[in-house]
RNA sequence: GCGGGGGUAGCCAAGCCUGGUCAAAGGCGCAGGACUGAGGCUCCUGUCCCAUAGGGGUUCGUGGGUUCAAAUCCCACCCCCCGCACCA
């Protein structure tokens, strides 16, 4: 077990940060045990592979799940987040096998990127040091960027573990019980020199190539078959010649008891696909050209013809041609057509003459024979024209998308392309007159420069993902779960269908041997699917309380299953029979996981994986119950990138500009699937506001303070929106606008608040203050303990409870009264722009009462039938207003302007009484705006005796939108 | 190719599901002003084009369509990102 200790915490950009690091941990607030009279929360994120340090990218996605954490344990929840460590897999061994071998990259990224001491990297040659050194090293960064952690459930994989492989025994054998582990074999990209499969990474040319499947199609000269590769055996109707290349090597093979004619190199290629491949003999290709041979399927005979364009290091090296359907066999045919001397070499003139496209596919915008027509088209001229590759793909692609074939192709006529191919395949395999061949579609040299071939792969264990039954079951569930973004929903269902047979075992690397048979090590994803069921029991095990080997599969199936008398489990492992129950009821206390946070790139792997494995072993009620996935890192707006320096360890971030600005820059960079940017920029501005927010809590602190102020019932009714903002946003973990929200959007309120009291400070400004502290709690969680400190509270935010909607402090009355102020400030300025001077004063007409009639009118236009309301309201202008007719569609267009904008947003009643109130509330303003103004403000209302009205103003004024005159 | 996501003003990025309140939130950058010994920080104002009274014009990848009304709905097209298996 890795030890837990604390106090090795990386230097923080913060003071204040490191403090907190130790109270929290002192006062134990974030482990977390079950308590029967608070609801649970499970929520954990999948650990982290241990072959480098922790980087933003881990950072973005954990901090979305420590937030959603602390915001659920402020909310009463009794929360459990737990963490741990992968080592299972065998990039490690990779990373120590490049460094014996003296490989100077690897070596020098350990050094300069990863930042491994020089002193201790002779030690990576050791996989498991590597492991350990990193898990040792990234929980000081999980430490440091304050996730809320329950440190005693800490694990690692592999069987370097005491108890994890106990676990992983238990799971396998619970899965091969049900059947959903099968053997079989498959094929993989392998190098013949290091003798092993050769993954992506491994690689020097060739990433991302995967082996594609080939039908081998069986042409009969005498006792010998011609066994000619294709991708499409469809086209066997349309067959004409088979092409060989008379330059190169051929021989013939025993294969299953059939004797083949390929391609020297296709032999040896088959040799790593198919038992028993023997060969025969030597053949001289220039011997056979001009003979006849049998198609399968068809009987019809056919000649064999030379092409240079056969490529017998590709395929079989046997290639039968379909001038009407594949450009490089009509490109071929006109070629040959031109070699005159080769053609009497061969004595085949008359074959080739002779030769004639069968047209067997229809496919829209095309005639009968699209190669020919293509070739024509692109004037290719012979079969060397590399254009012949866009040609082929195009009437590939058209004829699997959109092709059927015709009459002339038997009990196939009239299917699809896409449908046909496959029945042609079985039908030739079944009558034995064909196989399988897998081929690389594109060159792979594996990282010790050996060209890698196929190779099928016996003896392979399986996860059987492809049983309908347990599709039809995972697809059910997530149905039923929370899925956030919802558009992930879709792709889960979408992956659930397309998943094959999962080989879930290796031969080396770091892991736990398969049970049953302990020559394989159980693979990495498949080592790391219903592990969140561990947390429930890990503390007992980490405690001491129970040994590992006490973990037998009965134990577990007790815990985890409920199967087995306790008492007789009890005594046959010597297990305290109230622990083993105690272990039970705790895993039934923490289970189902409510939330799981990820990045999306797990969604077709690990997350499906997760989801399979659950409904195999548990009980459905134990099924997970909610997934949020979110987008993958960039770095100034590139992809990370070890090798090009484009990558930030979390730990240089949290150094450079502290814990919270490294996750509030991270939740604020994306949402939902997005990919979030990274920006140092962003790290800075955030950085500021940060401390701009320490700023007004200090000062707030500091600040004398008075009763009340007029706009304390603005101030509360705008946090009531602030907190029913934020809270749906994190339900839902839209955790970017959450942040914004809580950071930002508090900010902009606070600021108005301080303009209007002219930094008069209420107690009710206060109570501002201290929800703002815990709507920031689970995103800046240091500052947020820091600034509650400052404020003279006792005991941790992070434990206080999350603020709830006051409804008897919404008051749209309130906030009403300040847009309208806000909006008059802003005509009055917009007015002075046009100005463009300094003006001595400003009087604002406020509506005569008689014109409230109007806006009632309008409210109820609007609401009756918005699509005529202007006309109507002119009407009714002119009825109300007579001698005004020039001006009632310019009114009528104010006025509906005005009340459309407050419409959604405010209660007809509410729009009338701020009417009624609108000279009191401009009037109570005045000595507001003529500060912020600079210049007298004067409020009257229209009618007025006496009134000063220079420009007939007053007449403008409608409800809510008083006139205006400068001078 | 298949599947998923996306293209919004100088940049980043909301809005799109539930059409009108959208010239379009917020942040940055830039410009002006306040504060300051000066700066930084902070605060205010402006930032598509035109306009000497709160106005008008043209914008949300491209082209069509639906509608009284489209960044928002429908169709087609172009472009970008991600995943596609034995790799964590």
């Amino acid at each position: 077990m890795v030890s837990n200790r604390g106090g090795h915490f990386i230097e923080s950009a913060l003071d204040y940060e490191k403090k907190w690091i130790v109270k929290w941990s002192e006062s134990k607030i974030f482990e977390a045990d079950p308590n029967p009279s608070k609801p649970k929360f499970f929520i954990c994120v999948p650990y982290s592979y241990q072959n480098g340090p922790l980087h933003i990218g881990h950072g973005f996605t954990f901090t979305r799940g420590d937030a959603y954490a602390r915001f659920k344990r402020m909310q009463g929840y009794n929360v459990l987040f737990p963490w741990s460590w992968h080592w299972t897999g065998e990039a490690v061994a990779g990373t120590s096998e490049r460094l014996k071998q003296g490989d100077q990259l690897i070596r020098k990224v350990l050094l300069e990127i990863d930042g491994v001491p020089n002193e201790i990297i002779d030690k990576f040659t050791d996989p498991a040091y590597i492991s350990k050194y990193y898990t040792e090293e990234n929980r000081k960064v999980v430490r440091a960027i304050g996730f809320s952690v329950d440190f005693r459930r800490e694990f690692y994989t592999t069987d370097l573990h005491p108890y994890y492989s106990k676990f992983i025994t238990w799971q396998y054998l619970t899965l091969k019980k049900k059947g959903y582990v099968t053997m079989g074999k498959h094929p993989v990209v392998w190098c013949p020199h290091c003798k092993s499969a050769t993954g992506d990474h491994d690689r020097l040319i060739g990433e991302g190539v995967s082996p594609e499947e080939y039908t081998l199609v069986y042409f009969r000269m005498d006792d010998v078959y011609l066994a000619a590769a294709t991708l499409r055996p469809e086209t066997i109707f349309g067959v004409t010649n088979i092409w060989i290349n008379p330059n190169h090597e051929y021989v013939i093979t025993e294969v299953d008891g059939k004797k083949l004619l390929i391609s020297k190199k296709a032999a040896e290629k088959l040799s790593q696909q198919k038992k028993n491949v023997k060969i025969i003999s030597q053949v001289d290709p220039k011997k056979i050209i001009g003979k006849i041979v049998e198609t399968p399927l068809t009987g019809v005979y056919i000649p064999l013809l030379p092409a240079e364009f056969v490529d017998p290091n590709f395929g079989s090296g046997v290639v039968y041609s379909v001038p009407g359907h594949a450009p490089y066999d009509y490109a071929g045919l006109l070629t040959l057509k031109k070699k005159v001397a080769e053609v009497d070499e061969y004595n085949i003139r008359n074959i080739v003459e002779k030769i004639k496209p069968i047209s067997i596919i229809k496919v829209p915008d095309y005639g009968d024979y699209p190669a020919v027509e293509i070739v024509e088209k692109m004037k290719i001229a012979d079969d060397k024209d590399p254009r012949l590759e866009d040609a082929t793909r195009e009437i590939y692609s058209k004829e699997f998308h959109s092709g059927i074939l015709k009459e002339n192709c038997r009990e196939f006529s009239n299917q699809k392309v896409s449908e046909a191919r496959e029945n042609v395949k079985q039908k030739l395999i079944e009558e034995g007159l064909g196989d399988i061949m897998w081929e690389l579609p594109e060159k792979v040299v594996c990282r010790c420069g050996t060209e890698c071939l196929v190779k099928i792969v016996e003896n392979q264990w399986f996860l059987k993902y492809s049983d309908p039954e347990w599709k039809k079951k995972v697809k059910e569930h997530i149905m039923t779960m929370k899925i956030y973004p919802e558009e992930a929903r879709q792709w889960f269902l979408n992956v659930v269908d397309w998943l094959r047979d999962w080989a879930c075992t290796r031969k080396t690397g770091l892991g736990t041997k398969l049970p049953w048979d302990p020559e394989w090590i159980v693979e990495t994803l498949s080592d790391s699917t219903i592990y969140p069921a561990l947390y429930t029991i890990s503390k007992y095990l980490n405690r001491g309380d129970v040994k590992p080997e006490q973990l037998t599969p009965e134990v577990l199936d007790y815990i985890y299953l409920g199967i087995g008398d306790p008492a007789k489990i009890s005594a046959k492992n010597k297990i305290d029979l109230k622990l083993l129950k105690t272990m039970r009821e705790e895993f039934l206390y923490w289970y189902p996981v409510d939330m799981r946070i990820s990045a999306k790139e797990l969604v077709p792997n690990h997350l499906t994986f997760y989801l399979f494995h659950h409904v195999a072993i548990f009980d459905e009620k134990l099924w997970p119950r909610g997934i949020s996935v979110n987008g993958m890192i960039t770095i100034e707006g590139e992809k990370m990138s070890k090798s090009r320096g484009k990558f930030i360890p979390l730990k240089t971030s949290i150094i450079k500009y502290g814990a919270d600005t490294t996750r509030c820059t991270l939740l604020l960079a994306a949402e939902d699937m997005d990919d979030p940017d990274w920006r140092e920029k962003n790290a800075r501005e955030v950085k500021l506001m940060i401390e701009q927010f320490l700023r007004v809590v200090e000062e707030v602190a500091k600040a004398p303070l008075v009763d009340e102020t007029p706009v304390d019932k603005w101030l509360m009714s705008r946090l009531q929106r602030r907190i029913k903002n934020i809270t749906t946003y994190m339900e839902t973990l839209k955790t970017r606008k959450a942040c914004h929200e809580a950071l930002y959007g508090m900010y902009s309120d606070w600021r108005w608040f301080l303009r209007r009291t002219n930094n008069t400070i209420s107690r009710t400004a206060v109570k501002f203050i201290e929800d703002w502290i815990k709507l920031l709690a689970p995103f800046i969680p240091f500052t947020s303990e820091e600034a509650w400190s400052i404020l003279g509270k006792e005991g941790f935010v992070s434990v206080e409870p999350w603020p709830i909607v006051l409804g008897e402090l919404i008051n749209p009355e309130a906030e009403l009264a300040e847009e309208l102020i806000m909006k008059l400030m802003d005509d009055i300025r917009s007015i002075m722009d046009v100005l463009e001077k300094k003006p001595n004063r400003v009087i604002v007409y406020v509506a005569s009462e008689n014109k409230l009639e109007l806006l009632e009118e309008a409210l109820n236009i609007i609401k009756e039938n918005e699509q005529k309301s202007l006309g109507k309201l002119i009407t009714r202008i002119m009825e109300k207003l007579p001698g005004r007719e020039k001006q009632a569609v310019a009114l009528a267009r104010a006025l509906l302007d005005t009340v459309s904008s407050l419409i959604s947003t405010y209660k007809h009643k509410t729009i009338i009484d701020a009417a009624k109130n609108e000279e009191e509330i401009y009037k109570r303003a005045a000595e507001f705006l003529s500060n912020e103004l600079s210049t007298q403000i004067q409020v009257f209302k229209e009618g007025t005796i006496g009134l000063y009205d220079p420009l007939k103003k007053a007449e403008t004024a409608l409800p809510l939108r008083p006139g205006i005159y400068i001078e």
